[in-house]
DNA sequence: GCCGTTTTCGGCCCGACTGTTTTCAGTCG
C-alpha cells in the first residue's frame, strides 16, 4: 500500500471524526498524520510499528492503523465510523459554507445525506429555520450546491500561474500599486492549485479591496471587507484577497503562503520560544495586544526572529524545513538560472512542430550551453516514430544545423520505447549512434504491477539508455500512472547510474517532488527535461525546476547544471 | 491522538467574515 492512499485513510477518518463532533485535537492529528505519511519519501510499507512513532505526528495508535492498513487496506475503527455517516456526507461538505457542524444537523434532522437532496431541500426551503439556518444560509447553500457541480477540479500549476499574473498585472494597471503577489500553494509551486491567493501592500485606508473586487476578471464577489475579500475567477478559480500594511507584509506573506502545516508548525516553534505570531508579525506572547511586532516587515526577518534562517515556499510544507532552518543545514535549491540545457524534446520529424534547426536556435537563444534534440522512435506511431532510415537522416540534418547554430553544443537525443517485454525499440547499435537515449513506456498501460515493474527496471539496466522519461506516466489531467513499484526503479537507477526525468510538462511533473527527493536519498541522478514539442515549450524548464526545487535538490544533483564536457564525460561513462 | 529543556497530564495556532444571533458559533484559510 503507497504511502499517499494511506495519508488519504487518514484524511478521511478526521473528516468523518469531524462530523462525529470528536475532540478537534483528535481530528487534528489524523489530519496531520495524514499529510506526514503523504509527505514521507520512504515507503512507510513493512516499517516496524517502534520505526513509525518516531516519525513526529505519528504516535502509538495512528502507528497501529498503519500496520493494519498495510494487511487489510483499511483500518477497523475507520469502517466504523463508514457505517456511521453514508458518502454523499462527505461530498456535501465540499460546499462552500457548509461545514460538519451544520451537515451533521441536516443529517439527524432531514436525513439528507446527498448533494442531490440538500439542492432539493434547499430549493423547497426546508433548510430555513433549523438551528443555525436561516434564510441566508439556505441561499448561500444552494449556490453553493451549484458551484461545487461545476467547479472545475484542481487547475494545474502553470495554468494557475498564468491567471495569477493576469490579475497582479490588471490590478497594478487600475490602481499603481505594485506591491501585490501571489501566495498560497501557487508560490510553494504545487503541481496542482485549489484557488489562488492574493496579497497586498497598502495603507490603510486604501480601497485596494474595492479595486479588486471590480476587476473583470472577477465573476462573482463570495465575501468582501476592509481587508479582505473572496471572489471567482472569470477562469473559474476561487481567488482570495489580502490588504496589509507595509510594516506586515512580511509576515502576511508567510502566513498567507502555508502551507497551513508550516505555518501551524512555525507558530508552535515561536511559542516554544516566548513569541506569538499572526499575520501582522512577531510578537512576545505576553503583549496580548500584540502592540508592538518585533519583526513583520520581511520574511526574513520574521524568520530570523525566531531563529531561523528564510525558508524558500517550495520547502514550507513541514516536511522537516524548520529543523534544517533551525541548525542553518537548508540546502541551496537549484534555480532556473543555474540550468545549462534540455535533453528531452521533439521536433516535426515526430510529433513536434519545429524542424532541428528552428529547435536549436530557440536553446541558443535561452542562453543553454548544450542541448538534446530528440523524437520518438519508431513504435510511437501516432507521434510519427522515426524508423531507422529516418533516423539516420535527422543526422545529417543535425550535423548540418550544429554548422549553422554555433555556440552551443548539440546532441542527438531520442526518446526510445520500452517494449512490452522491456527491450528497446531500436537494436543496440542504433542506440550507439545516439547522443542521448531516453527510455519511455508509451504502450501496454494495463499491466500488472510486478510484470511493468520488470518492463522498466529492464530498461534502467541497460547499459545503452541515460535517463528514464516521465517514469509514472500520469497525467494530471487525467490518466492515473501505471502500476510501478517506483521504490524498486529508483534503486535499481542508483546502483546502475540511469538517471530519471523530472518532465516539465505541466500536465505531467513526473517524478514528483517527494519521488525526486527520494531518488536523491537513494543516489540516483536526476534530469530535468522540457519534453518540448516547439519552441516556446522550453519555458517547461521552470516547471521542472520548481518540482526540483520542491523536492530539495540543489544544482549538484541535477545533470542540466552541468557544462558540456561534464555532461558528454556523464553520458559517456 | 500527539507530545514533553516547565509537563507522562493537560495542554494543543491564529484571525477575518458571515449570519444568526442579542454575544457568538460556524466556517474558512
Amino acid at each position: 500500500m503507497t504511502n499517499s492512499r494511506m495519508g488519504e485513510l487518514l484524511g478521511e477518518m478526521s473528516v468523518l471524526l469531524e462530523l462525529d463532533g470528536a475532540n478537534p485535537f483528535r481530528v487534528r492529528a489524523y489530519q496531520r498524520a495524514g499529510q506526514v505519511v503523504t509527505g514521507h519519501p520512504a515507503p512507510l510499507s513493512g516499517v516496524p510499528v517502534e520505526k513509525l512513532t518516531e516519525i513526529p505526528g505519528i504516535g502509538k495508535g495512528i502507528a497501529a492503523h498503519v500496520a493494519e492498513m498495510e494487511v487489510s487496506g483499511t483500518f477497523q475503527e475507520l469502517e466504523e465510523m463508514r457505517k456511521k455517516f453514508p458518502p454523499g456526507l462527505l461530498a456535501m461538505l465540499k460546499v462552500q459554507g457548509l461545514g460538519p457542524k451544520r451537515a451533521k444537523t441536516l443529517f439527524d434532522t432531514l436525513k439528507i445525506d446527498s448533494l442531490d437532496k440538500l439542492k432539493a431541500a434547499a430549493q423547497e426551503g426546508r433548510l430555513r429555520g433549523l438551528p443555525g439556518f436561516g434564510e441566508k444560509t439556505e441561499a448561500n447553500i444552494l449556490e453553493g450546491v451549484a458551484f461545487a457541480a461545476t467547479a472545475s477540479e484542481r487547475v494545474l500549476h502553470w495554468a494557475a500561474r498564468q491567471a495569477a499574473l493576469e490579475v497582479c498585472a490588471a490590478f497594478t494597471r487600475k490602481t499603481g500599486l505594485k506591491d501585490v503577489c501571489p501566495a498560497g500553494s501557487l508560490r510553494r509551486g504545487k503541481e496542482t492549485v485549489g484557488d489562488l491567493d492574493f496579497l497586498c501592500s497598502a495603507k490603510a485606508g486604501t480601497s485596494a479591496v474595492e479595486a479588486f473586487i471590480k476587476l473583470p476578471q472577477v465573476s462573482k464577489v463570495l465575501s468582501s471587507g476592509s481587508t479582505k475579500a473572496s471572489v471567482i475567477l472569470e477562469a473559474g478559480i476561487q481567488a482570495d484577497f489580502r490588504v496589509v500594511p507595509p510594516e506586515s507584509w512580511g509576515a502576511a506573506l508567510v502566513y498567507f503562503t502555508g502551507s497551513k502545516d508550516h505555518g501551524v508548525a512555525l507558530r508552535e516553534h515561536a511559542l516554544r520560544l516566548g513569541y506569538s505570531v499572526n499575520e501582522y508579525g512577531v510578537f512576545r506572547a505576553s503583549d496580548k495586544e500584540r502592540r508592538k511586532p518585533l519583526a513583520g516587515r520581511t520574511e526574513e526577518e520574521v524568520y530570523a526572529r525566531l531563529g531561523l534562517s528564510w525558508i524558500p515556499p517550495e520547502l514550507r510544507e513541514n516536511r522537516g524545513e524548520l529543523e534544517a532552518a533551525a541548525k542553518g543545514k537548508l540546502p541551496k535549491l537549484v534555480e532556473l538560472s543555474d540550468i545549462r540545457g534540455d535533453f528531452h524534446n521533439h521536433s516535426k520529424h515526430s510529433d513536434g512542430e519545429a524542424s532541428l534547426l528552428e529547435m536549436a536556435q530557440a536553446a541558443k537563444d535561452l542562453g543553454w550551453e548544450w542541448v538534446g534534440l530528440g523524437d520518438h522512435s519508431r513504435s510511437v506511431t501516432v507521434a510519427h516514430g522515426l524508423d531507422e532510415a529516418r533516423l539516420k537522416a535527422t543526422l545529417k540534418e543535425l550535423a548540418a544545423a550544429a554548422k549553422k547554430v554555433t555556440g552551443i553544443r548539440l546532441m542527438r537525443s531520442m526518446e526510445v520505447d520500452i517494449l512490452k517485454d522491456g527491450s528497446m525499440d531500436y537494436p543496440d547499435e542504433v542506440l550507439s549512434e545516439l547522443d542521448v537515449v531516453i527510455g519511455a513506456v508509451h504502450s501496454a498501460f494495463k499491466m500488472d504491477e510486478p510484470s511493468m515493474t520488470e518492463r522498466v527496471l529492464k530498461a534502467v539496466r541497460h547499459p545503452k539508455v541515460h535517463i528514464i522519461a516521465h517514469p509514472s506516466g500520469r497525467l494530471l489531467s487525467g490518466r492515473g500512472g501505471y502500476k510501478l513499484d517506483t521504490e524498486a526503479v529508483m534503486r535499481e537507477a542508483a546502483r546502475c547510474g540511469t538517471a530519471l526525468e523530472i518532465n516539465g510538462q505541466p500536465d505531467r511533473q513526473d517524478i514528483t517532488d517527494v519521488q525526486a527527493r527520494r531518488a536523491k536519498e537513494l543516489g540516483a541522478a536526476v534530469a530535468l527535461n522540457t519534453d518540448a514539442h516547439a519552441p516556446g515549450e522550453f519555458c517547461y524548464m521552470e516547471m521542472a525546476v520548481t518540482v526540483a526545487r520542491r523536492a530539495w535538490l540543489t544544482k549538484d544533483d541535477v545533470l542540466n547544471c552541468r557544462t558540456a564536457k561534464q555532461v558528454e564525460a556523464w553520458l559517456r561513462s
